[in-house]
DNA sequence: TTGAAAGCGCTAACAG
DNA sequence: CTGTTAGCGCTTTCAA
């Protein structure tokens, strides 16, 4: 491996002056820039990230911590803020916490340690002790972490108010939401209070249940929807994640129940699956690259101290389908 | 920030020592051991990670890259790779290729410029010659990147071989099999050729059609689903990727075809996908989790220099489902 | 315009 | 058992 040292031996220039050259194209004459070049090129020079990362006290990565990524909401958000920080200039580290004991405490631990720049953080956290006085960049995706750190989300009032709309325009009597754990506050966990606000005030009854914690299984949600059709006889309406709705799909279509008929299905969150299936989902989607790419301008911004008063949320839509 | 230097004043000793006695659980005598753990603390001292690394010349981070993680395999590969990393103490950088011009290359140059101690490779590459001469390690997922690169990969001769003894259980005559783009040969393209062999041997005549290069959605599939009932009126069969098969089966429902009666369908990969929908489909499972395990393993192996002869195979398995 | 040299913060070999 | 010091490879300020 050749070093900034036999480059510039080669070269015959000094360190500093290759150095000048091969980071900022309007230094040196264009004779030295070429002895440079030709130097790099015949050594095969290439310079080590490592070295730079600690002279220049940055490492130009961003972690991000989800739960799973085996999950289309996750999948599609890590896929798009990967996306986003690369076009920055930035890499991605990834970290998914379902599967490990303490997983965050470490990811935080590498931030402190300054192997990334920021941290864009979009899975729940029971100890959010962990994230007061922080020093480090840190932004939130859908998640309330502390007073401090910001987040990014999408509308879910308005997302709610979606969701009833599209209900709405149906004879429903009794719709059940199905909720994540209750354990955490989330912001996305606020489109359950606004629909039911709203159902509320049209005479429907509703019902919430929730997915134990961090379930994002296709296992659990069936189980859940076997549930859901043993308890609420009555059912004619269920609202909840794509992967709920979708299980909830599954299991109505064996029970013989007519879709959208019998059963309006509204899921929330409008990711790929709810196109793929049999029926198309009708839904409400969350703008997901929309707010990966916000998400991403924001920590870079924080990285960088750049104060940005920008709004921090985006506003979701309603997808049209086959089932409400 | 709180250095080294801090702590050791701090606690009294020199650099070295705190140094030694943070590194090393066997350094130093309790007294020295208790100073410098107290000044750690006083000091809220924590390490510089760019610091360990340029000195120790390694990152303990391992990049992967795939084409997509919005997809049910890759995501579940990359959940898994990063879980079996983590677990080896090495962090997981993410690059997704898909959507980006020229990400891969890229990528192969952080990993030169030391900023990854070693790639695990699971995105089809044109450009193989990006890939020659390489000093650092690397491992294709089933891929064939180069002729020095190993593999690890599923063994698709045998899981052709599943797949033709499922559809053999029955009475099919024309069998379409959809393939991706032939653009690139893989390790998992063989199975269609082991598939076709036993098939042909047993009469039933076989059809290959292929999806466009870098298809990973559910878009070009539906559409390909439309093309194969319009092309192939009498296809009583039809073997695919779990997303090919999921949007086949879509389309054969809607036109009103009886499954498995009229129709038998077989998923090769087996993510959760074949398992959410209406129907359970039939599929040959890769055991995704056993070889994202084994390439972690292996890439270790490479990264340490540790010679390691044990095979870089796996063996696929059928699970049972509605469709076949 | 270029070169010399002082860091960046930590590790480990070496000497005491 | 502990302290000193020479790197790790690169960036950039400061002189010349």
């Amino acid at each position: 491996m050749a070093k900034i040292r036999d480059v510039a031996r080669e070269a015959g220039v000094s360190v500093g002056t290759v150095s000048m050259v091969l980071n900022h194209a309007d230094y040196g004459s264009p004779q030295i820039r070429k002895k440079v070049q030709d130097a790099v090129e015949k050594l095969q020079y290439v310079p080590s990230e490592m070295a730079r990362n600690l002279s220049l006290k940055r490492t130009m990565t961003v972690g991000i911590i989800v739960p799973t990524v085996s999950h289309p909401f996750f999948a599609e958000l890590v896929e798009a803020l990967e996306e986003s920080l690369y076009h920055l200039g930035y890499k991605t580290m990834l970290c998914c916490t379902r599967q490990k004991e303490n997983a965050e405490n470490v990811f935080i631990d590498m931030l402190q340690r300054q192997n990334m720049d920021g941290i864009i953080m979009g899975a729940h956290s029971l100890d959010t002790a962990l994230y007061q006085g922080l020093k480090q960049p840190i932004i939130a995706f859908d998640r309330y972490l502390s007073p401090e750190i910001p987040i990014v989300h999408a509308d879910h009032v308005l997302g709610g108010q979606l969701a009833a709309k599209a209900f709405l325009q149906h004879e429903c009597r009794h719709i059940v939401q199905i909720a994540g754990s209750q354990m955490v506050k989330t912001p996305a966990g606020e489109y359950h209070q606004a629909f039911q606000k709203v159902m509320q005030a049209s005479g429907v009854r509703t019902e919430l249940v929730t997915l134990p914690w961090n379930s994002f299984g296709f296992k659990d949600s069936l189980q859940l929807a076997e549930k859901i059709f043993d308890e609420y006889r009555d059912v004619d309406g269920i609202l909840g994640s794509d992967v709920s709705v979708a299980s909830c799909l599954q299991v109505a279509v064996r029970k013989g129940i007519k879709i959208p008929e019998q059963l309006k299905l509204v899921a929330y969150d409008g990711t790929d699956i709810t196109q793929s299936g049999i029926y198309k989902l009708t839904a409400v989607r969350q703008p997901i690259e929309e707010l990966a790419e916000l998400a991403a301008k924001k920590i870079v911004g924080l990285i960088n101290g750049k104060p940005d008063a920008s709004p921090w949320t985006l506003p979701p839509t309603l997808l049209a389908g086959e089932t409400c």
